[in-house]
DNA sequence: TCAAGTATACTTGTATACAAGTATTATAAC
DNA sequence: GTTATAATACTTGTATACAAGTATACTTGA
């Protein structure tokens, strides 16, 4: 039972977190890899014990889990939920809507300070390509596009946005630590279409956008097929084989 | 100090509800109609004592409410942000889009299950105009558009109601109570938008749907300023005033 | 009067304790 | 063997205790 990872959350990004976030954090990775199982019945206590915590820091990571509607809390243990393909679908359904909403009120708005923004972002991502860190590419990723949603100053498109990203997250850490891997000339693709989305915002020209946004949803979607299968199968394997 | 009302808070919707529910709630209504302030500091212990519980159900009620963007967590203290004029033109337009996105649903389905259950709801709200229970109206009202979200099975969509669920029913009893006392002869028009909302849904109209969801936006948006006003004066009221 | 440092009273996050309730299992009666 | 009841081992929700950290106030020195 030696893993060689013990955790799947990237542990740089915990530095001054609480053992509540940590606990949070990986354990949605966990579900989200699909390493514990959709319908396990997780306990408060058991969970406590694995992450060597007290069940306050747990209680509150199931918590927040269950408003992002990956585990249920039941009269007794929670069930975890997970995330199926519909739900990933689901997910890029929210991300269309709010990004949609977002890019109208872009159009009415002075756009170059965020246009500056965005292209040092995409520097960053070349960069954290070049080294290989699907770490630090996913969050670049993310920020990319939080960047764009916070630009338009809009309160509860933010809040669905922080409802929504750290499952967003969590896919997008497994979807790219997997590219990296095999599909190494996925990235191209991905600096384009991120290329072609800032000219959207530059020229305003709605049909690019709606456009480059369906391009990143089959980017993600269409791979997360087998990325999915592949996935499972490997956080599987982690419990399973000895390295 | 001695309020005729010590909760706002409809008390048999918390029947079977733990003290951090009930904190939760309360707390939440008191911020949004006003009662405490926005850029007023509470505390965790402050808190625990007013409302005679300990820091466990607080806390909990902290997270709650910041998740929901009317409090910010901070080092020391979480200030209350509440709602300006602005936050709430916002989370109409996220209702918008939601219910737009629905309706685009339900174009493809069958909706004849759905209109049976509107039309009783609709029932259930006259009546409870009829007897002048504002808290009841408001918990058809809301029941109402839950129905509708819940149709089209979409569980993304569902928890962004579901995280503005909680601060639209805070706003939906205070502007309701408000109604019933000054404003009685809007319930008519509630109703026939609702009504019309129904009609929408069953004969796959869309241009009905958007007229009926911008009369709805403007029955209580519209609204809303003057009865904020008066809101905020008569919550200041009761703590200053006795009766 | 002002600056710097210390003391104090707060804060949060976590652990632990306990009460009340719920499933499960074992026991007893038939 | 089956059913009813009782005991046990869990569960959640809340209270309390404690450690570590941060702001405020107060003292001390100039």
């Amino acid at each position: 039972m030696t893993e060689s990872k013990d955790f799947l959350y990237p542990s740089k990004w915990l530095s001054k977190a609480s053992a509540g976030d940590r606990v949070t954090c990986e354990l949605r990775m966990r579900i989200i890899s699909g390493l514990i199982e959709s319908g396990a019945i997780i306990s408060e206590n058991k969970l406590a014990s694995d992450f060597a915590v007290s069940r306050s820091p747990v209680r509150e990571a199931l918590k927040v889990l269950a408003s992002e509607n990956i585990i249920r809390l039941e009269r007794m243990g929670a069930v975890v939920i997970g995330l199926t393909e519909k739900e990933i679908e689901e997910i890029y359904d929210v991300r269309l809507l709010i990004e949609t909403f977002v890019f109208e009120r872009l159009v009415r708005m002075d756009v170059t300070e965020l246009v500056k923004e965005l292209s040092k972002i995409l520097e960053m991502m070349k960069v954290a390509i070049k080294y290989q860190d699907a770490d630090e590419f996913s969050y670049q990723d993310l920020l990319f596009h939080e960047t764009i949603i916070r630009s338009i100053n809009h309160s509860y498109m933010l809040m669905i946005w922080s409802n929504l990203r750290p499952v967003m997250e969590s896919l997008i850490l497994l979807s790219m630590r997997a590219r990296f891997q095999e599909k190494y000339e996925d990235f191209d693709r991905i600096i384009k279409n991120h290329e072609l989305y800032i000219e959207a915002i530059q020229t305003k020209e709605r049909t690019l956008m709606v456009q480059s946004l369906h391009q990143n949803f089959d980017d993600v979607q269409g791979k997360v097929d087998d990325l999915w299968m592949s996935q499972q199968m490997l956080s599987k394997g982690v419990v399973q084989e000895n390295d």
